[in-house]
Order: C-alpha cells, then structure tokens, then sequence
DNA sequence: AAACCATGCAACCGCCAGTAG
DNA sequence: CCTACTGGCGGTTGCATGGTT
C-alpha cells in the first residue's frame, strides 16, 4: 500500500534535536513516562513525529547511556558476537547442502520467510552491551570494525580469513565452508579449564546452537573427536531425519538459553581465545565485570528491560569530556533526582 | 587560509510484526 | 478477515568535524 512516513504531515521538524527539544523530550519522559510514543510529540509541545521522539530518546536521551569510544573489550565483544548473531542465514546454507528432501526445502523456505530476516541482529549484539545502542555499534561496525578486520585480513561478513574467502567457497572442497565463520571454532586451542559454571556449556553434551544442526559435519577438520579438542562439545552424528528435526528445535532452545544466559556467554566468550584470531588484546578481566561494583551480577551484566533500567540505573558519565552536548548530564541530573 | 577529503555519528526511511477496531 | 496504527529494527543517508593538501 505505500503508507507515507509518519513526518509526513506538515509542520513536523525532522534533523538535528535541538537542545530546547531535547529539554522538552526529557522532562516529559522523566516525569510521565514515554508511555505511547506517537501522543507524545504532542504532550510534550514538539514539533517531531513520534517515531522520531523514540528514536532520540533511545539512541541519546536514556539517562543509562554509556557515551564515549569503545573499549576493546566492547570491540571485541561485538566482533564475536556478530559473528554469532550476523550469519545466521548459515543456517539455511547449510541445511541446503544437507537436505535433498522436498520437504525439507519447504521446511526452510518457511524457515526463511518466517524466521530469518538475513540481517545482522544488532538490537540483540547491544542488549549485550549495557550502555550501548545498536545504532551506536551499528556505526561503529560499519566506520571501524569492519576496516580493523580487513586490516587483519579477516573479512568482516563471513570471520573468514580473507584469502579463503577469495579462493571461493567452491575451490574443489565439497565442504559447505562453514568453518571460519566462528572462529570460535576454528582458531580454537584446546580450551583452558573451565570455570565453576554450571553451566552446561563444557557438558560435552551441550552443542552451542550454531553447531547443533551440522557440527557432525563441519567439525571432522577441527576436532579428533576427544574432549580436550572439543572446544564447544559436539553431538553425535545424526542422519535420521527425525533427529535433525529435533536438532532444529533444539537449536532454538540453545540459541535462546545461549544469549540470555550471561554465564554460557561469558564462558563462552572467555574461553574462545578470540585474542588468538582477531590479535586484540584482551585484559584479564571481562569489561562488564568492571562497570559498576555495586549492583549484582546480573544487573552489571545484562541491563534488564528499558523501563526497568529507567529509574534504576543512573550510571554517573564516563567520559564527560565527550559528552561536548550537555543534554546527558541534564539526563543525569534530571534523573538523579528521582 | 581555502579547498578538498575522510570519517563518525545522528537521524531518517522503509519494512515488518503485532494488535486493536 | 481486513485495515490502520504502533513500535521496533536494520540499512542508508546527510551533515558536522577534523585532517590533509
């Protein structure tokens, strides 16, 4: 149908936020809540459409905003995490080569019109990173990541080295090329000894969720079948049908306790030596642990909902020096209040 | 000093899913 | 069931700024 863009009505501003705006938007937030964004403009006298007003206040306004460069730690994270969360249409490009079955390709056409958008999922990289929007690592990926891993000679789309990316993924291996594009497994050592987790992320039981569904496969090359060389744990190969099926709901589950559980995470991200890879140095400690030194640990790792964080979490500017707008000290003091 | 270029960032656009009427 | 609305997301654009020539 076409619709017009919500600006389109006469009279709305669009571009830069002033800081009178910004004032109007934050006090009107603070004091009633953003509730439906599209009544906002209007009780807050702005001149903006909502989605604009939603916009501004996510990506700056939102007093639990953590301004400033990335630390290498963030960098590293977001690497790895967009090598988890930004390939995920693998999963249709493996299932092709492993499927021969009609029903298995309607399977995974719905799979793909109904599950995967073949995007990065940036949303869920920045709810891993307290403080930080997905527009901001959005650009950050885009201006400097993606040079830094060209630099490395690791290509930013597929966290393959480039020169195997050049030779093509045809070059005479009849293995899809999955490997390489985590190097989690790929660049792996045997893994150092895990820590207390209880986790069943070390259970060689557990199969993260991108090898649930091929790692029988993919994983001959990289693994001699023992523990030590396992980094993530492989399943037994499965050919029946019936499993793979399982293996497909499975995934979903692991994928789903994989991001939301901050120990497997963490574990993860700790134990895949992605300094070996990417050559990025990583200090000894994780940079969620040294956020804040108050709240509990799942508060220092993972930010709860918006609306949780809203009030709770004033977190004191970090590089103010940055902040050259004063619009996020406002935000802070405006909330400190609360 | 001026022009040009590169970079980073804020904001917009379009699409999609969910939902209410 | 259909339509319109809303919120959310990812991709893209345009501008401000800083660096270089």
């Amino acid at each position: 149908m076409g619709r017009q863009s919500c600006c389109y009505k006469q009279k709305l501003r669009k571009g830069l936020w002033s800081p009178e705006e910004d004032e109007k938007l934050l006090r009107h937030i603070t004091k009633y809540g953003h509730g439906c964004w599209s009544s906002i403009p209007k009780q807050a006298g702005l001149q903006r459409c909502g989605k604009s007003c939603r916009l501004r206040w996510i990506n700056y306004l939102r007093p639990d905003l953590k301004r400033g460069t990335f630390s290498q730690e963030e960098e590293n994270l977001i690497i790895e995490l967009h090598a988890v969360l930004g390939n995920r249409y693998i999963h249709i490009h493996i299932h092709i080569h492993i499927c021969f079955f009609f029903f298995f390709l309607l399977g995974f056409l719905w799979r793909i019109l109904g599950f995967s958008r073949f995007s990065i999922r940036w949303s869920q990289i920045a709810a891993r990173l307290p403080g930080r929007t997905d527009n901001e690592i959005k650009n950050l990926w885009n201006s400097c990541l993606k040079k830094k891993l060209k630099q490395k000679g690791i290509d930013p789309v597929t966290h393959k080295p480039l020169s195997e990316v050049e030779n093509g993924e045809g070059n005479g291996s009849n293995k899809p090329s999955l490997v390489g594009r985590h190097p989690i497994h790929q660049y792996t050592s045997p893994p150092p000894t895990p820590p207390k987790l209880s986790s069943n992320w070390f259970n060689p039981e557990f199969s993260p969720p991108m090898t649930a569904s091929y790692g029988p496969l993919y994983y001959g090359t990289t693994t001699g079948g023992s523990a030590n060389n396992t980094t993530w744990g492989l399943v037994q190969t499965q050919t029946e049908e019936e499993e793979e099926e399982e293996e497909e709901e499975e995934e979903e589950t692991k994928w789903t306790e994989f991001l939301n559980n901050p120990l497997l995470m963490a574990a993860a991200l700790q134990n895949q030596t992605p300094q070996s890879y990417y050559n990025i140095e990583i200090k000894s400690e994780p940079f969620y642990l040294t956020n804040s030194s108050s709240s509990s640990s799942n508060d220092m790792w993972w930010p709860q909902t918006q609306q949780q964080q809203l009030p709770l979490q004033h977190e004191p500017l970090q590089n103010p020096d940055i902040c050259g707008k004063d619009m996020q000290r406002l935000t802070a003091a405006a909330f400190g209040h609360i």
